[in-house]
DNA sequence: GTGAAAGCGCTAACAT
DNA sequence: ATGTTAGCGCTTTCAC
């Protein structure tokens, strides 16, 4: 059917193990030689049959990627890092949605280590991680991280505060925190870390909480302002539930940012082409995913590295969502 | 290393052979050797190796998918369709995303071949569509479609035409269409579908380009009301440019629906959450990438259906972003 | 009804 | 420097 590596050595005039050993720059192979196999592979379109080669060296160039929901943009953001960054090394993504279901991620990992997967890259909550600890292979958590496993995220602690102090420095007085679903670990991390550094700024808080998919968000929200009618200061738990909130101020009559200002946090497209602008912390979500295939690259390549955990930046991007009083 | 067939054999005190028999319910294999190996695997937790299974068989549970951009929201509700539709049925999908570059689709198509992916389902332009028509495994193409290969699509031509009749029923008078980029196919179908139906209605017509990407919407829509001040009809080629356009309206002080009204394409999950809601045409994206599946899967197994063209419905999403005149 | 043997396409010893 | 051989884990004739 498809051209195999004995088509290659016949075209040659060589051994298969030849052919072998030209096409992974191992072993000998006088110059020669290797030119007329190189010029077979060109002839005849050669493409090394990767499930063959995956079977005899018990590794593909396969990494398996879990994602909680792709149709959140923030995973996507995630997912191209990790992609863009893989493909340069030759390698490949099995991706797979949990929707946070145990039993999905188990169903992915399993599938994923029948098909060899060298690595698995994961965003998961922390009471699923479980199976995660017993795999024989790398595994790098991603966004989603706990303890014990390697990760890459971001400072959500770091994130939390900065967006309390922000809406502080810019004079609201009656903070409402949108906090998300508790097992979300970094959900829940931004908002303790708000949540104490509003406190310690000695502003009114509510506690509000609220799904983070767009569905979820929109509902939610929509007693926000009849809970809290006077909050003039909205910390919310991801941009989706900001836009969702915008949305609701605006629909009950409250101007953005002169009656309520709102951060949201992530940083995703949408932010900047909503009216008005949000101004949110920034993960960055990319390079997370580019940082997490870098690691599992390395850890493929055997360079054993400690149980890394490497917690990238964030930062406040201002838009018109936020301004200081008096301005 | 791992648990193979022949440990499962030993424990159950047969061969390989029968083991894979009674694991594929092919050939004969009495009842109570059956239950003995079914007992082995169960209790070796013995997961058979899909790689050595895809060797030999020549053929693998995975599917390939191309996308132009992961990032675009509209992709990834179509992946989730694919994924969901796919994952019941054993099959697992490698993902790759092509950022509309050629090479890169071809990169991707080589290394799917590679992995011995029975299926794959793309979405690309027309022109780089030859690769795929040389395929020696099924294909079907989604959204983005040509004639002469399979293809799963929104009805673009109804969509354009409802969009049209929509603004004029609602009563606008200068109508703007916001072209996307001509080599998109079915932006540029919904495109003229849109300008016939509003040519023959005899309003006035205006035509904008943009891009369709977050930043390449922002930019482009900038000038839209310098250049049509008295627009008070706007068809926009995708949501994520229709959201922009209405930044840009409520930044020059247009109230939506009052001054301006908007009416996007895709219905994607921002739709609900901006403020004012955007009216749309929706494209039934997830529906759209499960029977992508659906088919790639009948096809796979043989069932060899005609030079399928599935054509979706679409439909009018009234939010609060058009609203008729007098109402 | 079940086992032995061959082979999918590749690579890594081991010979030569 | 190159070819021969064996085997990765599986499935499928083909004997029995």
């Amino acid at each position: 059917m498809a051209i195999t590596i004995r088509d290659v050595a016949k075209e040659a005039g060589v051994s298969a193990a030849t052919v072998s050993r030209v096409l992974n720059n191992s072993g000998y192979a006088h110059e020669d030689t290797r030119k007329a196999v190189l010029d077979a592979i060109h002839k005849l379109n050669y493409k090394p049959n990767e499930v063959a080669r995956s079977l005899f060296k018990q590794k593909s160039k396969l990494i398996g990627l879990i994602l909680p929901d792709i149709t959140n943009p923030f995973f996507p953001a995630l997912a191209r890092g990790v992609e863009d960054q893989l493909r340069e090394e030759g390698y490949r993504l099995i991706i797979g949605n949990s929707d946070e279901h145990l039993e999905q991620e188990i169903d992915y990992l399993d599938t994923f280590i029948q098909h060899n997967v060298v690595g698995i890259i994961a965003s998961v909550n922390e009471a699923h991680s479980d199976m995660l600890k017993n795999l024989n292979i790398p595994v790098v958590l991603l966004d989603r991280t706990i303890e014990s496993l390697p990760a890459v995220y971001a400072d959500q602690f770091e994130g939390g505060k900065l967006a309390a102090r922000k809406i502080v420095e810019l004079g609201c007085k009656e903070i409402t925190i949108i906090r998300g679903p508790v097992e979300v670990k970094p959900v829940y991390e931004r908002f303790v870390s708000s949540f104490q550094t509003l406190r310690q700024a000695g502003v009114k808080i509510n506690v509000f909480d609220s799904k983070l998919s767009f569905q979820g968000a929109s509902n939610s929200v929509k007693t926000l302002f009849d809970k809290y009618p006077n909050t003039n200061g909205i910390l919310a738990c991801n941009d989706i539930v900001a836009v969702a909130v915008m949305n609701e101020a605006q629909r009950t009559g409250r101007r953005i940012p002169e009656d309520v200002q709102i951060i949201g946090f992530d940083d995703i497209s949408i932010c900047e082409i909503v009216y008005p602008g949000l101004s949110t912390i920034r993960q960055p979500a990319y390079e997370m995913g580019a940082k997490a295939a870098e690691i599992i690259i390395k850890k493929v390549k055997q360079e054993v590295l400690p149980n890394i955990h490497c917690k990238l930046p964030v930062q406040f991007v201002e838009r018109e969502s936020t301004r200081k009083v008096g301005d």
